[in-house]
RNA sequence: GCCGAGGUAGCCAAGGUGGUCACGGCGCGUGUCUGAAAAACACGAGAUGCGGGUUCAACUCCUGCCCUCGGCA
């Protein structure tokens, strides 16, 4: 076996997209956006889905909870990913692995090269970490139940079910509600592991797959730069119209997509409490620390090759460097 | 020029009968992360306009200067 995947990933505003349209063009890949927030129909925009306008999704053979599983055609590569949800329909990490493997596969049968590139750095993991808890499905009763809970409260609910795990956690998960919740959630369904693909099969397929993981950087004053510049961009194009519309067609903004940068910042400017360049200013601040919190999470990872976008002849050397690992037949 | 208000971190801003060099928010920096992850959470750095006086002790009181805002001229 000789199955390869591509990665790239990286923080926001540095070009991700269209690095792996280039590549996908030279080596005969297809696209898969790990992206929490693009996988939302009508969200495109705030989400910053990088499409020509007035471009219209096709429908694969691929199904997906009974529906077939929606792709965009850029220049003749496929781009997976966007649009597999309403905004008010459940999205999670295990969905996203789901999918993202499925593609995956699909791709590969065709002999073409999967380039799975994103920011969500949870959903990049899912898809190449065998992670078992994240087959424990949420527990809506119980959410539902313990969240007025303080966090103190939740803490001894933890701490009578599964002291260790409570221990194991850090400082900062322990004061986290949400993580708390989830660790109680755990605690009640530990012998309920079930895994989405069948048998172990995502182990199996990561075993004999080459992985290359491509990682985009740039010093934090440009990065900066660059998000402004993309937020206006996408203020101008109308972003503040395509939250009018998702609220005209009924959806709120208690709804988790539309928690999302881009979209939760207009709320109090339709509410008429602040000015469209306060919302600006607030986007921004909050995609700088967006982007921050990313690279705090890739950092970690030993096996991303970093590429500072800007030095000169970056893609001449990633081309390069994909070029290298694609026509070998296995790189460790 | 006169009257009034005020000058506390990059910005907004609390404070007190003078007494552990000062609340908080934003921003900034660092980190956490296994079904909400563009979410949620933790940690950190940073300040009393300038000078003089009173006092054991002043950001807080007195005073001179500089600056800002509002009103009058």
């Amino acid at each position: 076996m000789n199955r390869k995947l591509l990665i790239i990933a990286g923080p926001t505003a540095t070009g991700k997209t269209s690095l792996a349209l280039t590549l996908a063009n030279k080596f005969n890949g297809e696209l898969i956006s790990a992206d929490s927030r693009q996988v939302y129909i009508g969200m495109d925009l705030g989400t910053g889905k990088d499409l020509p306008k007035n471009l219209k999704p096709q429908t694969s053979k691929l199904m997906w909870r009974g529906k077939p599983i929606r792709y965009y055609s850029v220049g003749g590569v496929r781009i997976w990913g966007y649009d597999l949800v309403k905004p008010d329909e459940v999205f999670n990490a295990a969905f996203f692995e789901e999918i993202a493997w499925m593609v995956i596969k699909n791709t590969w049968r065709q002999g073409k090269l999967p380039v799975l590139v994103g920011g969500t750095g949870l959903y990049l993991k899912a898809v190449t970490e065998p992670l078992i808890t994240l087959h424990i499905p949420p527990d809506k009763k119980l959410r539902r139940s313990v969240e007025q809970e303080s966090v103190t409260e939740l803490q001894h609910r933890l701490i009578n079910l599964d002291k260790e795990h409570f221990n194991r956690m850090n400082n900062s998960d322990k004061q986290n509600k949400r993580r708390l919740v989830r660790a109680i959630e755990l605690a009640r369904n530990n012998t309920k592991v079930n895994k989405t693909l069948a048998g172990g099969e995502k182990e199996t397929l990561l075993a004999e797959t080459s992985i290359l993981k491509i990682g985009l950087k740039a010093p934090k004053p440009l990065l900066d730069k660059r998000i402004g510049e993309r937020v206006d961009v996408r203020i101008k194009q109308g972003a503040k119209n395509e939250v009018r519309q998702l609220i005209k067609q009924g959806y709120t903004f208690d709804l988790i997509s539309m928690s999302g940068m881009g979209y939760r910042h207009w709320k109090p400017y339709f509410e008429g409490t602040t000015t469209r360049e306060e919302v600006a200013r607030r986007w921004k601040f909050d995609e700088h620390d967006y982007a921050r919190r990313q690279l705090t999470w890739f950092k970690k990872d030993q096996a991303v090759r970093w590429y500072d976008i800007t030095e000169t002849n970056w893609q001449k050397r990633v081309v390069g460097l994909v070029r290298e690992w694609y026509s070998k037949l296995i790189i460790r």
